[in-house]
DNA sequence: CAGTTTATTTAGAATAATTCTTGATAAGCT
DNA sequence: AGCTTATCAAGAATTATTCTAAATAAACTG
């Protein structure tokens, strides 16, 4: 663990709302303003390796990264631009809901919700109401 | 729908195998020689866009294309590297097993396993016996 | 501790999938 | 036929990410 890697660790940590690697370095130029992007792909790309941090993808858009290490889906806000983490309920699988063959192997599998988060879904309802007076 | 789009949709629909742009591409070109890259990727756009073909994403690898147009998730195979459609079960929904908050507004949502298929699970049990003898 | 190997960092170049631009072509209307 | 609009083709441009090479630092070895 070198001192760049801690750095994009505890940036990670320290506010944990899913940045792109480019957000992670900005964040991480403040307290070590020698640090390339480079460096931050390298870091993050080691501590996902070694399991402390996920990558997270959606469609496209540029990798972000999270440091829940829980099962958990991700629910990405067409809102806010957010990402939200939606956890896996107790004693739940993905094979309850998935026809999965008998004899494949799992190693890794990955959910994303697009849609609205609360606090957009509700500023929306408002915004466009259905059934209410003024 | 242009003669383009129809032979792309056809290439798709005649070997659902989960292509990419590229191969979309070259599966077509046999068909319709002059057509070009920008035009399989501007009608994967457009198919997409009127939802008769959904994109499929897995990490960063390219952009793989799917007429299937059931609910259902997608195991990626380390061993071949295809692409395995998997049905939602019935009368199963998502937040069945993830804790969505009661207000979220859920647009879409994508499922992806990796793993090995059932042909190369078993193949690899085969290469790597635990209790077997031979 | 000097010398040597090994891993890491940096800056910038390279890559690759996708998107954009521009001019050409075709299709639909009047 | 003439005008408008949508689509296509070719290649340039974009962008996230990876690679390269040189510099630096860390870890051993004697």
């Amino acid at each position: 663990m070198t001192d760049q890697r801690r750095a994009v660790y505890d940036a990670l940590m320290g506010q944990r709302d899913h940045p792109t690697a480019v957000e992670v370095f900005m964040r991480v130029k403040t307290k070590m303003p020698t640090i390339s992007l480079a460096t931050v792909y390298n870091c993050l790309e080691t501590l996902t390796g070694c399991g402390l941090v996920k990558a997270v993808n959606h469609d496209r858009e540029p990798s972000r990264y999270c440091p829940n290490l829980t099962e958990h889906a991700h629910l990405f806000c067409d809102g806010c631009g957010g990402v939200m983490d939606i956890p896996l309920r107790a004693r739940r699988r993905p094979q309850d809901i998935w026809e999965l063959p008998d004899d494949v192997c799992i190693l890794q599998h990955e959910v994303s919700f697009r849609g609205l988060c609360p606090k957009c879904a509700t500023a929306d309802a408002q915004k466009a109401p259905r059934s209410r007076s003024k």
